[in-house]
DNA sequence: GTTAGGATGATCT
DNA sequence: GATCATCCTAACA
């Protein structure tokens, strides 16, 4: 039988490049999340890349510390942060070994396994706001610190959590680039958030605000 | 439709 | 002790 393009897992090559190159190239590929509950897939509309050590908005921008260890590892990995007291966040990292750079998914259209989705995320009250924001993403699919460092490219996927196909990427012309959301310091000052033009799946752009004191 | 404020804790200075 | 690669709800227009 012909196997359909959805069916081809994406190797390590394809995350071992430049992290600009990378994180557009992501978008309208399909993230499998399989859990023992069941699988998702989650087609990928937005993103944001995080480039190497002297980004002043990336975890890295001051060197090494145990929470941002495995974006200096080997590409094809996921990196997984917890933010905000509450959330995770799913990072895939790039290459090469030793950079420190990565792409936050931030946002997807869920294709398999809405119903499951649905039951993590009660308080979505639409389809597309299942996995619209890149804390939404991680929790729809189940993402917490167990996933960090997980092979995203890996010899059997049966084996992880995570595999990546190579789906149906948009028309090179639908592809639109941005500032950075929620990130200051002059993090925001590259066009380096990516999504697919008119996904409803998207999330709103949101300037940086600095948090009030209480 | 928009906006303001609170939740909540790991991480780093 | 301040800062977060955020989300949700309530209030208001």
């Amino acid at each position: 039988m012909i196997a359909a393009p959805e069916s081809t897992p994406l190797d390590r090559a394809f995350f071992d490049r430049p992290v600009l190159k990378v994180a557009p190239d992501l978008l309208g590929r399909t993230l499998v999340r399989s859990t023992e509950e069941g699988p998702i897939a989650l087609r990928l509309t937005e993103v944001e890349a995080y480039a190497g050590p002297a980004d002043p908005g990336s975890h890295a921008y001051r060197g090494r510390t145990d929470r941002n260890a495995v974006m200096f590892g080997p590409p094809g990995h996921a990196y997984v942060y917890f933010t905000y007291g509450m959330w995770f966040c799913l990072n895939l990292v790039c290459g090469p070994e030793g950079d420190p750079s990565g792409v936050l998914l931030r946002g997807g259209d869920i294709t398999v396994g809405a119903d499951l989705a649905r039951k993590r995320r009660p308080a979505s009250r639409r389809l597309h706001d299942l996995a619209q924001g890149p804390a939404r993403l991680a929790t729809a699919l189940g993402v917490d610190r167990a996933q960090n460092g997980a092979d995203v490219c890996p010899a059997d996927p049966a084996t992880s959590p995570f595999t990546i196909l190579t789906g149906t990427p948009p028309a090179p012309e639908a592809i639109r680039s941005g500032p950075r959301t929620g990130v200051g310091g002059g993090g925001a000052a590259h066009p380096w958030r990516f999504w697919i033009d008119g996904d409803p799946t998207v999330s709103p752009y949101r300037a940086h605000a600095p948090r009030r004191r209480r």
